[in-house]
DNA sequence: AAACACATATATCGACTTGATATATATTTG
DNA sequence: CAAATATATATCAAGTCGATATATGTGTTT
């Protein structure tokens, strides 16, 4: 999804600064399946502006660096339901760890179990974080099926590799050994 | 994984063309973990050839425009093997379905549905295809623990959206109605 | 109380990536 | 035989990413 349409969807649940919007990507309920740095969301939301499709308040509190709060418009919201009707791009997934792992016979075996190791703490801190995120109160059903997707993925990714993890380090060691 | 040293490793398994680099990511081991266009392969292998990583010989073949065949070097190995070793950087997974799952209420309870079958179509469909993969004759290990992970994650992601498609549709429905 | 790290907040910049397009020819398909 | 598809390289504008700069409040440690 572009980030401009990105930008109205989550102005569609409350106003919010670039700042905010920057934080609902790393902590929210996107942050799984979205991202986006401050180079992108300052010049999106300045075109949503020049656009009409959000207006700017400046909050200058005492001291602190003055806030720029976003509102969506009502052209916004109706520019925001057209673009979710557009159909899907395909999803998109990148991952440096598998592509190491294809490479496994040219990591030394300490560090490649070192390596599936890191990565299978990481999936158990996501599983936990997500678990928690699930218990708090007033989830929505969208929410809650994008949550509960995320938490069958990460826990089959752990399966998979706690019961295939031998299988590649062993294999990596006699192909070592071959040589 | 930064692009230069995903064409060496790509590199490493075959000397290649830009062209056939490209293929790699579409139809190989790669294809659902990695990706990069003409537009950053050339610039990377260009550089490669000016690092002494690569060599490249021009096969003018008769008429055809003259294939450009990249062979990884010593010291390409070598680089190779050192950028391996470095941390892996995290996963990162874009889901424009799950995005857009999140806001359901702002689609029309037929549209939803459709998505949403669209997207167990294609997954079903990316499941066959890592099957078949996985049946062709000499399969490494590493591409198996590979293959096996994705075709892992692939069927959760299916058994979830099949279990619980109804929960969010309905949601969408009663949101609707209290309008 | 000074020093330090961290959170809030906006903004920009170079480097890189993406997707589209141009060019040219061989092969397959309807 | 014409059209579409596959082979093959290359470039470019637009967009994205990661780092950095600026400025201040808050909490924590020595």
């Amino acid at each position: 999804m572009d980030i401009k349409t990105t930008c109205l969807a989550i102005l569609s649940r409350g106003d919010a600064s670039g700042y905010e919007i920057k934080k609902t990507f790393e902590d929210g309920p996107f942050c799984h399946i979205q991202d986006a740095g401050f180079g992108s969301i300052y010049p999106a939301l300045g075109q949503l502006r020049d656009d009409g499709l959000v207006t700017v308040t400046e909050m200058s509190q005492n001291g602190r660096p003055g806030k720029k709060v976003h509102a969506i418009t009502p052209a916004g919201r109706m520019a925001l339901v057209d673009a979710l009707a557009e159909p899907s791009v395909p999803d998109r997934f990148r991952s440096d760890f598998l592509f190491r792992m294809l490479f496994a016979h040219l990591i030394s075996p300490n560090h490649l179990e070192a390596t599936i190791e890191a990565r299978l703490s990481d999936l158990r801190e996501a599983v936990v974080r997500m678990e928690n995120c699930a218990c708090s109160n007033t989830i929505e059903p969208s929410e809650k099926f994008v949550n509960g997707m995320g938490l069958s993925v990460y826990r089959a990714m752990i399966d998979y590799i706690e019961d295939h993890k031998i299988e590649l380090i062993g294999a990596t060691l006699l192909a070592g050994a071959a040589q």
